[in-house]
RNA sequence: GGGCGAUUAGCUCAGUGGUAGAGCACUUCGUUGACAUCGAAGGGGUCACAAGUUCGAACCUUGUAUCGCCCA
C-alpha cells in the first residue's frame, strides 16, 4: 500500500494507543518470554490534582523508553502507575469548588460530608492527568492505577477500581511503627500556614524574595545599669566609644518580641562581653509587667549583622530555635492557628509572672510553658501585621527605637526650600527571604506546635548502608553524596497534618488513669468540664491508644482502665479543641458535694486524633502499597523490588530516601536497586518555568504541534546523566523534522522500490554486495550502541547515536547509493537491495520505537510483510523481538573499507568541487595518475555509484597529470579533474595550501608524540600504533597535496 | 554559613587521560526521480583562570574567579 505523504500525528497517535491498550500490549508481563525476570517501574505518583507539565513529560518518557525498551527484550515487565491524594493541595480545590458553586463550606459540611465531597471530585476529575500521561504515550499498565488513599472510608473506588488496599497498608505500618517506638507525639517547630491552619513541609514552602523592613530597638539593661560600648575599625583602631543603658537588636518581625527569652551574642564579641550574663528588659507590653531576659553567647549571631546582638524568640524563628534549645532558653508560642495573637489563656499580667516564676527557676514543663500567652491584652487577637504596626508605634512612643537623624528638604507655604534636620526611627528597607505556602500564598509562620515524628534516626541506618554497599546505585553519582549527606544529618521527619483529606492518625486518646490517681482524674475531670482548657492541653495528660481500627481500639483501653469503665469512642469533626478525651459518670460530679463510689460505674470517651498523615508517608510506601502488600499474592509481589525510579533530584530526600526507610523498616527489603535522578526543565534560557514568568511551556501543546515522537526524542536527547534541562523549541521542531526523515526513507522503501515486499525476518538476509554487507553491519553497530546507553541511562546517547545513524549513514549514503541499483538493471542486486533495506528500516523501528513509539508503530503496520521466517504474522512493533546481534557478528570489515574508500572519494570529489566554484549540477571527466591494486577493485564494483554521486562522467587512466588540474586525494590513489577552462587557478591553490595547512597542524602533534621516547614507552602500544598508521596516512595525504600544490603553480 | 554542581563554537549542550564533537544559528550554492519539515559545501573554540601530576590534561590534584541549585 502506498504510504501517506506525511506522517499525521494529530490523527495517528490517539488511534495507535487505542489499539495498543486493545491488544493489552503494556499489560503487566506482555510479551514476557518463559522464565523471563521481572523488570518493574513505580511511577512517581503525580498529584491527583495536577495536569502534565513538562517535568512529568520528560520524567515520563525516560520510564516508557525504560519499560518498552525491556519489554521489547521479553522481560516481565510492569509500569505501575497512579496518582498521591495530596492532602493539601486537594483539599484547597475542593473547598474553592464549594465556595464557587455557593454550597456549604467545609466547616459548615463537617468532616464526614466534607469527605464524601473530596471523593466525589476524585471521581470526576481526579483521572486528568492519567489520561495525559497517555498522551505522551507512557505505556503504563492502566488496569492497576493506584492511588494513595484507596480503600480509606468514603472510596467509591473510580479511577482506581483495582488498586489495592493503600489505606490498610498506612494503617498497619503506623501502628506497627508506633508500637516498635518509631513514631511519637512531640512539639517541634514547624513550618505553619496559617490560611490552611496546618504545618506544611519544606518543599511546600517558596522563599521569595520581598521587601522588607529591619527596625532597631533598644533593650534597656535591668535596674538602670550601664556598660561602655566600644567599636573599633579593622586595625583595631576605637571609632565609637560611648556609655550605653541598653543593647541594640535589629529585627524583621517585631511582634515576635513578645515571646523573647533571651538576646545573643557571638562569644567572642567584645563590644557585649561585659554585659553577658546581665538581664535586660523586653521593650513592650504594659510597662509594670515588662519581662527580664538573659544575655546569652551564642555561635550563631553574626557579629557583622546588624548590631551583632540577636534576639531569641525559639517558638517562631528556626534559628532561634536552635539557639533556644542549645541555650535551655524557653520557647513562648505567641499566635493561634490562624496566625492572630493569642487571646487564650489568663490575663497578661498572670502569664508574665509564670514566665518570670519560670525564669527564676521554677520547674514547668514544655506543655506548661507553651500555655504561657504573653500576649498584652491590647494586641490579643490581632492578626500578626497589626500587631507588628501596634508594636512598633508603642516602642517608638516610648523613645526605645534607635534614632537616626536625617536631613531633608521642605518646602513651606510660599513654596521656599529649607533644609530641616530630623530625626526618625531607624528603619533599613531591605530585601529579606520571606517564606510562602506554595499554595496559600500566606506567610507561612514558623510555630512551635505538637506533631507526630518518625524517629529517622532508628530507621536510617539500613537505608544508608544499602546505598553505600552499592545494593542501591543512584545516579548521577553526585546523588549519592547528597543523600549521605541527607541521611547522616537526618532529623525527626514530622508526618502529621492539620488536615482532614488523608490517612487519619490511627491514635484515640482517653485521660490518663490509674487507682491512685482516680479521685484526682475526677477533680480534673470535674473542673475541665466547665473550663475552657483546650484539647491540645488536655492531651498533655492523655493517654493514647494505638490501633488499626476502632475495634482493637476498644480492647485495648479495656485493658488498660479495667472492668469499672464502658469504653465509647467519638470521631473528632475535626476542629481542634471541639472534644477531648472524657471520664463520664452518671453523677453530676459539679454538683456541689456529689463525690464517686468504688462501684459506681464510669464512662471513657476515646477521642480519634484528628490529624492526618503527611502524604509523604504514604507515598513513602508507594513501591510496597501499590503491589497490594500486606495482602499481596505472587503475581504482584513478584515485583518486588522493583527495578529502577526516576525522578526529580529535589525530591530525593522527601521521597525516595523515605521509600528506603520505610521498605527497610516494614519488609526489610530495598524498594529499588537504580535510582536515576534529574533536574527541573526549565525554558530554552535556563530559567525556571513558572507562571508569573510566562514562559511556561505546555507540554500538550507540544504535542498538538510537533508530535508525541518530538517532544519524547528532545526529552531523550536532553537526558544527559547530570545535564541540565533546556528546553528549546527549535530542538523539537529539528526532532520532528527527523520523525518526517524517518517516515519519507519508508516511504522511498515503499513507493519507490517496493523493499515491503520482500521476505524477511529478525535475521539479516544475506547479502553479497558490499553496500548492503556494510549497512548489515552498520545497523549492528547501532544496535550495541543504542542497548549499551540505555544499560548506562545515557539516553542521550542513544537519542543521538540513532539521529545520526539514521540521518547521516543511512539517509545520506545507503539509501542514495541504492539508487544506481535501482534504476540499473541487476536484478539480482535489486532483489537482494530490497530486502536489507526493508530488513534495515525494520531494525531502525525496533531500535527507535521506545523514543519514538507513534511513528515506528505507525510506518510498521504499513509496511507489514515480516514475519516470514518463523511464519508468525506479524506482531505490533511494540511486542517485537529486541535483537542481540553484534557488531562481532555481523561487521564485515572488507565492506566497511570498500565503502569508506568510495565516501572518501565521493566527498573530496564534492569538496573540491564546490570550493572551487565547479557547478554542482554539472558532469565532469576525471583522470586517474596512479591507482593500487586495491583501489582499481573498489572503483570497478562502484563506478557506477561514484561517477553518479560525485557527478563524473568518465575516468581516464594518464601518466602524467594534466596541467590545470584539481586534485583528489584517496587511499591508495590520485585523481584529478582536469578543468583548465573552468577552475580559478587562485582558489585551488588556496584550497590546497589550506588542506596543507591543517595537516601541518595534525603531522605536527602526531610527530612530535612519536619522536618523544617516553611516549612509546609509558604509552600502551595500541595507541603508539594508531598514532604511527595515523602518521603514515597524512604524510601519504601530504606528499599528494604538496605535489598538486606544484602542479598548479607551473600555471600560475 | 554548609552541601552539591557548573564554566567547552554565536546559542543549547555532549565529551571519565591519547590532542575537540553534535544540534541549532551563520555563509555560499542548489527546481539533480524519498524528503525544501530538504540537499551540497563551508567558516567558527588558548575547553573560565593559575599552578601541579603525567610521555601526554577539556578530563586527575590544589587554588582563584564567576554562576546555579539545595539546606540553614
Amino acid at each position: 500500500m502506498a504510504m501517506e505523504k506525511a506522517f499525521n500525528a494529530a490523527e495517528a497517535e490517539g488511534r495507535l494507543f487505542e489499539a495498543w491498550e486493545k491488544a493489552g500490549c503494556f499489560k503487566a508481563g506482555a510479551n514476557a518470554k518463559p522464565e523471563a525476570s521481572t523488570y518493574c517501574i513505580m511511577i512517581p505518583p503525580p498529584n491527583v490534582t495536577g495536569v502534565l507539565h513538562m517535568g512529568h513529560a520528560f520524567n515520563n518518557t525516560l520510564q516508557d523508553i525504560l519499560i518498552r525498551w525491556k519489554r521489547m527484550q521479553g522481560f516481565d515487565t510492569l509500569w505501575q502507575p497512579g496518582t498521591d491524594h495530596a492532602g493539601i493541595a486537594t483539599q484547597m480545590v475542593v473547598e474553592r469548588e464549594l465556595a464557587k458553586n455557593q454550597e456549604p463550606s467545609r466547616a459548615e459540611l463537617g468532616r464526614e460530608k466534607f469527605l464524601e465531597k473530596v471523593w466525589a471530585w476524585k471521581e470526576h476529575s481526579g483521572g486528568t492527568i492519567i489520561n495525559q500521561l497517555k498522551r505522551l504515550g507512557s505505556s503504563c499498565d492502566f488496569d492497576r492505577t493506584a492511588f494513595t488513599m484507596a480503600g480509606a472510608a468514603g472510596d467509591t473506588r473510580t479511577g482506581h477500581e483495582n488498586s489495592s488496599n493503600f489505606h490498610d497498608a498506612v494503617i498497619k505500618v503506623f501502628v506497627e511503627m508506633y508500637n516498635k517506638g518509631l513514631i511519637y507525639r512531640g512539639k517541634r517547630l514547624v513550618n505553619w500556614d496559617p490560611h490552611f491552619e496546618t504545618a506544611i513541609s519544606d518543599l511546600e514552602v517558596e522563599n521569595i524574595e520581598v521587601a522588607g523592613h529591619m527596625w532597631h530597638f533598644k533593650y534597656p539593661l535591668a535596674g538602670g545599669a550601664t556598660y561602655t560600648y566600644v567599636e573599633k575599625d579593622e586595625d583595631g583602631n576605637v571609632t565609637l566609644e560611648e556609655t550605653r543603658d541598653y543593647i541594640s537588636i535589629a529585627t524583621t518581625r517585631p511582634e515576635t518580641m513578645l515571646g523573647d527569652g533571651a538576646v545573643a551574642v557571638h562569644p567572642s564579641d567584645e563590644r557585649y562581653a561585659p554585659i553577658v550574663g546581665k538581664l535586660v528588659e523586653i521593650p513592650v507590653g504594659p510597662k509594670e509587667h515588662r519581662r527580664l531576659i538573659p544575655i546569652i553567647t551564642d555561635e550563631y549571631p553574626d557579629k557583622d549583622f546588624g548590631s551583632g546582638a540577636v534576639k531569641i524568640t525559639g517558638a517562631h524563628d528556626f534559628n532561634d530555635y536552635q539557639v533556644a534549645k542549645r541555650g535551655g532558653i524557653p520557647m513562648y508560642r505567641l499566635m493561634d492557628t490562624k496566625g492572630a495573637m493569642r487571646a487564650d489563656g489568663a490575663p497578661y499580667a498572670d502569664e508574665t509572672a509564670k514566665a518570670q516564676a519560670h525564669a527564676k527557676g521554677a520547674e514547668f514543663t514544655e506543655g506548661e510553658i507553651d500555655a504561657i500567652n504573653l500576649v498584652p491584652e491590647n494586641l490579643r487577637g490581632l492578626d500578626r501585621f497589626e500587631a507588628r504596626k501596634a508594636v512598633v508605634d508603642q516602642i517608638t512612643a516610648e523613645g526605645l527605637a534607635v534614632m537616626q537623624t536625617r536631613t531633608i528638604t521642605v518646602k513651606d507655604e510660599e513654596g521656599n526650600e529649607a533644609e530641616v534636620s530630623q530625626t526618625i526611627p531607624m528603619v533599613e528597607n531591605k530585601p529579606i527571604m520571606q517564606p510562602f505556602g506554595d499554595r496559600s500564598k500566606v506567610v507561612i509562620e514558623p510555630m512551635l506546635t505538637d506533631q507526630w515524628f518518625v524517629d529517622a534516626e532508628k530507621v536510617v541506618g539500613p537505608a544508608l548502608d544499602a546505598v553505600k554497599d552499592g545494593t542501591v546505585k543512584i545516579l548521577p553519582e553526585s546523588g549519592e553524596k547528597t543523600y549521605y549527606h541527607w541521611l547522616e544529618n537526618i532529623e525527626p521527619w514530622c508526618i502529621s497534618r492539620q488536615l482532614w483529606w488523608g490517612h487519619q492518625i490511627p491514635v484515640w486518646y482517653g485521660p490518663k488513669l490509674d487507682d491512685e490517681h482516680l479521685e484526682k482524674i475526677v477533680e480534673e475531670q470535674r473542673a475541665s468540664e466547665t473550663s475552657d482548657e483546650t484539647y491540645w492541653w488536655r492531651l498533655d495528660n492523655a493517654m493514647a491508644f494505638c490501633a488499626p481500627n476502632e475495634t482493637a481500639v476498644i480492647n485495648a483501653a479495656k485493658a488498660y482502665y479495667g472492668d469499672r469503665f464502658e469504653i465509647s469512642t467519638h470521631q473528632d469533626s475535626g476542629s481542634v479543641g471541639a472534644n477531648h478525651p472524657r471520664l463520664h459518670t452518671q453523677i453530676d460530679l459539679n454538683q456541689p458535694g456529689s463525690d464517686l463510689t468504688k462501684d459506681d460505674k464510669l464512662w471513657v470517651t476515646l477521642v480519634r486524633d484528628p490529624d492526618v498523615l503527611d502524604t509523604w508517608f504514604s507515598s513513602g510506601l508507594w513501591p510496597i502499597g501499590t503491589l497490594g502488600w500486606p495482602e499481596w499474592g505472587a503475581d504482584t509481589s513478584k515485583y518486588f523490588p522493583t527495578s529502577t525510579l526516576i525522578t526529580g533530584q529535589d525530591i530525593l530526600f522527601f521521597w525516595v530516601a523515605r521509600m528506603m526507610m520505610m521498605q527497610l523498616a516494614v519488609v526489610d527489603e530495598i524498594p529499588f536497586d537504580t535510582v536515576y535522578l534529574h533536574g527541573l526543565v526549565r525554558d530554552a534560557k535556563g530559567k525556571k518555568m513558572s507562571k508569573s514568568t510566562g514562559n511556561v511551556v505546555d507540554p500538550l501543546e507540544i504535542i498538538d504541534e510537533y508530535g508525541a515522537d518530538a517532544l519524547r526524542f528532545t526529552n531523550a536527547s536532553m537526558a544527559s546523566l547530570g545535564g541540565v534541562l533546556k528546553l528549546d523549541m527549535k530542538r523539537i521542531e529539528g526532532y520532528r523534522n527527523f520523525v518526517t526523515k524517518l517516515w519519507q526513507a519508508s516511504s522511498y522503501g515503499d513507493s519507490q522500490i517496493d523493499a515491503f515486499s520482500a521476505e524477511r525476518g529478525a535475521q539479516p538476509p544475506s547479502a553479497t554486495l558490499p553496500l548492503n554487507r556494510w549497512i548489515i553491519g552498520e545497523i549492528a553497530k547501532v544496535r550495541e550502541e543504542v542497548d549499551s546507553a540505555f544499560e548506562a541511562f545515557r539516553f542521550n546517547d542513544a537519542a543521538n547515536g540513532l539521529y545520526a545513524f539514521f540521518w547521516n549513514t543511512f539517509c545520506a549514503r545507503y539509501l542514495e547509493f541504492t539508487k544506481p541499483i535501482f534504476f540499473g538493471d541487476d536484478q539480482a542486486a535489486k532483489d537482494e537491495t530490497q530486502a536489507v533495506y526493508a530488513w534495515a528500516i525494520d531494525q531502525a523501528l525496533i531500535l527507535m520505537h521506545p523514543i519514538m513509539p507513534f511513528v515506528t508503530e505507525e510506518i510498521w503496520n504499513v509496511t507489514e510483510g515480516r514475519g516470514f521466517e518463523t511464519g508468525e504474522a506479524a506482531k505490533m512493533l511494540a511486542h517485537a523481538d529486541w535483537p542481540t546481534y553484534t557488531a562481532a557478528d555481523l561487521v564485515d570489515t572488507e565492506a566497511e573499507a570498500e565503502m569508506s574508500w568510495v565516501i572518501a572519494v565521493i566527498d573530496n570529489v564534492r569538496s573540491a568541487r564546490a570550493e572551487v566554484n565547479v557547478p554542482a549540477g554539472s558532469k565532469v571527466p576525471m583522470v586517474v595518475t596512479q591507482i593500487d591494486a586495491q583501489g582499481q577493485a573498489y572503483w570497478d564494483r562502484n563506478e557506477a555509484l561514484i561517477k553518479r554521486f560525485a557527478r563524473i562522467d568518465s575516468l581516464t587512466a594518464v601518466d602524467e597529470t594534466p596541467k590545470g588540474c584539481i586534485a583528489i586525494a584517496a587511499p591508495g590513489a590520485s585523481f584529478g579533474l582536469p578543468l583548465a577552462d573552468i577552475i580559478d587557478v587562485a582558489k585551488e591553490k588556496a584550497r590546497l595550501e589550506k588542506n596543507l595547512g591543517k595537516l601541518a597542524k595534525e603531522l605536527g602533534g602526531l610527530r612530535g608524540r612519536l619522536k618523544n621516547p617516553k611516549f612509546a614507552a609509558s604509552a600502551p602500544p595500541e595507541v603508539v600504533a594508531e598514532a604511527r598508521e595515523n602518521l603514515a596516512a597524512r604524510e601519504e595525504e601530504e606528499a599528494k597535496i604538496s605535489e598538486a600544490l606544484a602542479r598548479i603553480s607551473e600555471i600560475a
